[in-house]
DNA sequence: TCGATATAGTGTCTATTCTACACGAACTGC
DNA sequence: GCAGTTCGTGTAGAATAGACACTATATCGA
């Protein structure tokens, strides 16, 4: 059994919600091959680091973002995917909530740029094929999941749940249907903050209840309605 | 950006439901590290295939079998999971009928063997993990889509559906509501022989109806009942 | 050949869940 | 204090889930 030494990659997915859309973080590559072409941010993975601990790594040095939710996406290691050699890429999925999704200070404007993930620029390499699986990926644990709370900083109000998760369904719910299900699932807690922003009346906000986690498989699934 | 090299390995959970039980490929290894232990089927990635390509080479080796369903599981690369070096394994999932489940003639009877996947023997590396893993990602898929399927020969009898249907979800299911529900998705057509064996009526068999894939995002969720 | 035995195949009723739908409440700003 | 805006709430009809038991059709052996 011979052991071929091949170049391991992570490839991260960093989606937020901004004005209903969902947006993904893109880098300006500044060397070749695909010079000049958007892709997504990542790099090789140093012999001493997990993957998981790769992808965070990468994560920090775009965003300056510590402690967000990752989850590993799928591995892409077709031969021919990088021009350069053998590359496996392990992607990434990141969720990070608006509030906080700002490129890092120091690197210059147009260097990384959060951009709409369902009609992404031209990509470098297999970049659009890793995007169009995190957006799927996405929109179906938007079916069953409390993973979407994630795309938001606490304390949030319903308004603002309900608007993440229609973005990631692509189709507009029913308000009071919705409020009733979240709620049924026992994963809110209500704060004692209220949201007032604009000349109407003000929202409770809410934060995930310390005893739940985000996934749900257990009944209390959200879809359908 | 250097590029440290890497060893890319594929590991192979290859499960068949035999007996109202879920089963595991396993070898013995023959050579250190963990010699004579039980492991995963699996091998490094050569430079020129693709690591779907390189599942599927290693799944021939050990069974004969081409043409199977294979999905990737998950990839795993702690530093120090191999104890030869760094190894990061692509995981992938198989499913073959317990009819085809052979281990290849000419490996000895102690090499490879299908073992019990819920209690598997103590493992190499680690593969329990992976296992753990795999029986969980088909329990899920098992709620909502047809893959068990997968796991059958056609043309199959219904309750030969309903048998792996209850061994991945590890619960009995009633009988006329699970048939009406498995035929409601429109997935099986009915073939024109009839199951024969044993004192008993005899069974109508059924197989994938063309127009239909395995897995059924759509409604028609097959689960909770 | 007839009875015992084993699995195949089928329908209904109740409880739950889904879905569609509209208006008063509470705040700001002019 | 009025206009404008978002927040917050209940119900009724439709669809789906879930519990439940008996007849049909074959083989086998007495």
């Amino acid at each position: 059994m011979k052991r071929p030494e091949l170049s391991v990659a992570v490839d991260l997915v960093v989606f937020t919600v901004r004005a209903h859309t969902l947006e993904v973080l893109l880098v300006r590559r500044g060397i070749q091959p695909y010079r000049g072409q958007w892709a997504l941010p990542g790099g090789f993975v140093t012999t001493q680091e997990s993957l998981e601990a790769a992808a965070r790594r990468e994560l920090a040095e775009e965003t300056g973002l510590k402690g967000v939710y990752i989850e590993q996406l799928y591995t892409w290691g077709e031969p021919k995917r990088d021009p350069r050699g053998r590359v496996v890429t392990v992607a990434y999925l990141a969720l990070v909530p608006a509030a906080r999704a700002r490129v890092k200070a120091g690197s210059d404007a147009a260097h990384a740029a959060f951009q709409p993930a369902r009609q992404p620029p031209r990509l470098a390499f297999d970049h659009a094929v890793i995007v169009a699986r995190a957006v799927e990926r996405l929109g179906t644990k938007a079916e069953y999941s409390t993973l979407p709370l994630h795309l938001l900083k606490e304390p949030f109000t319903l308004s603002e749940v309900q608007e993440v998760y229609e973005v990631l369904l692509g189709r507009d719910l029913d308000k009071r249907n919705f409020r009733r299900k979240i709620l049924a699932l026992d994963a809110l807690e209500e704060t004692d903050v209220m949201r007032r922003d604009g000349a109407h009346r003000p929202a409770r906000t809410f934060r995930l209840s310390a005893s739940r986690p985000y996934l749900l498989k257990e009944r209390g699934i959200l879809f359908p309605f």
